[in-house]
DNA sequence: AATCAGGTTGTTAGCGCTAACATTAGGGCT
DNA sequence: AGCCCTAATGTTAGCGCTAACAACCTGATT
């Protein structure tokens, strides 16, 4: 009984597809065994093996201990790609983000990749550097595929890639947009939240706190549509307050060095009461200006981000921020996506919206 | 000759596989097109249409107008997991890193990625959380991809992943260490540099500008090897020029709030003269509490960070720290996979060793 | 006119796996 | 004893694609 060999010999015939018994090792052609090899060890039939990797429950026990021996000996990894392209079944979700190294991203992607992983799904990851014609590109690509899921970035999307998407979602894939959210019907899930409501919520803190000759400085990336809804959502908000407003697109440099820049050019012609950011690097880079000028905070000047980044917080006072929950964009999507994955009717879990509220963190700084 | 159809009646009597010719629109089963559908619209074979999008050079003229129209047609889109059984050829690249939302490795990933893009690669990535266990999981579910090439992160992994790596490279497979590297005949590839060097350069930097009372503030996270190295390395360094040295883990709390933490209290309990740390965050954060408590930098205290993050340069008289280029290791690790996998030999490219210096960037905080 | 080379397309056979159904062995029931 | 039901395993047929080779059609060569 320790000596499986005892009772093997009396087994099939096993001509199989070639070797596999010449050598103890992996399988044979190009390195891996296969469910065959696998099958042969175990003097059982592949589906057999294949049943018990994918429902142990389903074979008898004996059996089972006999493969996983097997399994042991062949070091038998499965072959994903035969899986799919038989069994119709993904276990890859492909993700698409502006940018990988953004941390602002990083943090859902990491949310997202530890959700997924709990249920055994992969990520395909790919970045569209803020254009729409990569974005349809990588669409394109990550859709030969197959993935059980398609995550991408933002509501706007080229004619192309909108008509992928769409056909995608009807043959049953799961498609979500993240970090965006847009009221009335819409065609795929969106876990975000307004952008418009966003600068809105920037303007009416600034203003309720009285200042009324504010500044917006926009993102420096053309396609960073986003922070330009932020920017104009803003400027309309302050307008209707009747307060003064400016948008300034911030010049095309790492994003802290641009804060500072863009402070230092305001202050030499003439200061406004506040300053709006895009995200908190230019808004702490502009900190860290204001100080190092010596301008009294909020007293002279008055700086808000958004994002709500580790460095808000460590800065002197503070600096106010906007909130929002970058991990929980990225989880509620991995909920999303395996309840879809799981629902027994593809419509069962059809287009929701999960609006997220940006909040507005008041710190010292305004 | 204008009209291919002169020709074509006494062709094959193409059964196919079913209908295809009945609906203009896209297969049937799962609704996505298959190379039969687009080779029904064509009038052509399935193989030909293989050829064409493969090499397109090898139809003929005419051929290829007809496949060119009959692709915009059925909305064509590849079917990677049957091309790869197929044809054996991955354009996946599998990427394993301890976190994807830590800056460090995000950004070498951007510049990975944008590397394998030109050359139509694929991004499977995974994260390990800092745990070696992860990382095996994480291995065998990438490699049932049959990854074209296999990205780790470091030097250090269990057993049963370094057997993994092993087989997948004796398959064929280039195996990557990224961000790591230690002399002597390694079994890997390894595009990085020595943290125990990086560690002795710290020390040096300090000792060098006389001070001898010297503090590291090492990783909170257990199994970040790589900080820890570096942690050893220094006391090393420092001890055996007579410097004086303690090494300290940072509590388990976010980065720059933790550096602001160890230099509260190690005000309370005696300053060191210099303070080294396993990153630029809590370096960070330690050159903003100093600031807050008036400790002259680097008179009273001098800081010393790792990385180089964008941060370190915005922070008054700039934060020295360790220059490391984290998107040279994405970009030279892509060139390397690219030249492994165009090389006509797989031995062609072989192990070899790209080694990057670490280097002091003397600011402010020294 | 027969031969041949080269360019172009078709045929065959599987890659490794799984859905769907078929088969077999045993156990409880009337 | 005969029957049916269930549990366990096997068989068959492909998923969509590509390697390898076969076939064909020119036009040039002898």
């Amino acid at each position: 009984m320790a000596n499986p060999r005892k009772s093997t010999p009396p087994r099939a015939p096993q001509p199989l597809t070639a070797s596999a018994d010449t050598s103890p090792l992996p399988g044979r052609s190009h390195g891996r065994a296969t469910l065959a090899t696998v099958a042969a060890h175990a003097g059982v039939t592949p589906m057999t093996i294949s049943r018990y990797l994918r429902s142990p429950g389903l074979v008898a026990l004996p059996t089972a201990e006999k493969i996983d021996a097997a399994l042991v000996k062949t070091g038998y990894t499965p072959n994903k790609s035969a899986g799919l392209l038989a069994g119709r079944r993904s276990s890859i979700v492909a993700v698409i983000v502006p940018s990988i190294a953004n941390s602002i991203f990083s943090e859902t992607v990491q949310a997202l990749s530890d959700g997924l992983q709990t249920h055994a799904l992969e990520l395909l990851l790919a970045s569209t550097n803020y254009t729409l014609e990569r974005e349809e590109q990588q669409i394109r690509a990550v859709l030969a595929w197959s993935p059980a899921a398609l995550v991408v970035t933002g509501r706007r999307h080229s004619p192309a890639a909108t008509a992928m998407m769409r056909q995608a979602q009807a043959a049953g894939m799961p498609v979500v947009e993240i970090w965006d959210h847009e009221a009335g019907e819409r065609d795929f899930t969106q876990i975000g939240f307004s952008h418009t409501l966003a600068g809105e919520l920037m303007a009416h803190h600034l203003i309720g706190r009285g200042y009324r000759d504010l500044v917006y400085i926009d993102s420096a990336v053309p396609e960073d549509f986003r922070a330009h809804e932020r920017g104009k959502a803003f400027a309309n908000a302050a307008r209707a307050a009747q307060a003064q407003v400016r948008v300034i697109q911030a010049p095309p440099m790492e994003p802290m060095a641009a804060g500072r820049a863009m402070l230092r050019q305001l202050h030499a012609q003439g200061l406004p009461q506040a300053m709006a950011f895009a995200s908190d690097y230019p808004a702490a880079g502009a900190w860290l200006q204001a100080q190092d000028s010596g301008l009294q905070l909020p007293g002279r000047l008055a700086l808000l981000g958004f994002g709500d980044y580790a460095i808000s917080a460590q800065l002197g006072s503070g600096l106010s921020t906007v909130s929002v929950d970058r991990r929980a964009i990225g989880s509620v999507c991995a909920q999303h996506v395996l309840a879809s994955l799981l629902a027994p009717s593809v419509k069962a879990v059809p287009a929701r919206q999960r609006v997220m509220q940006p909040t507005i963190l008041q710190r010292g700084s305004t």
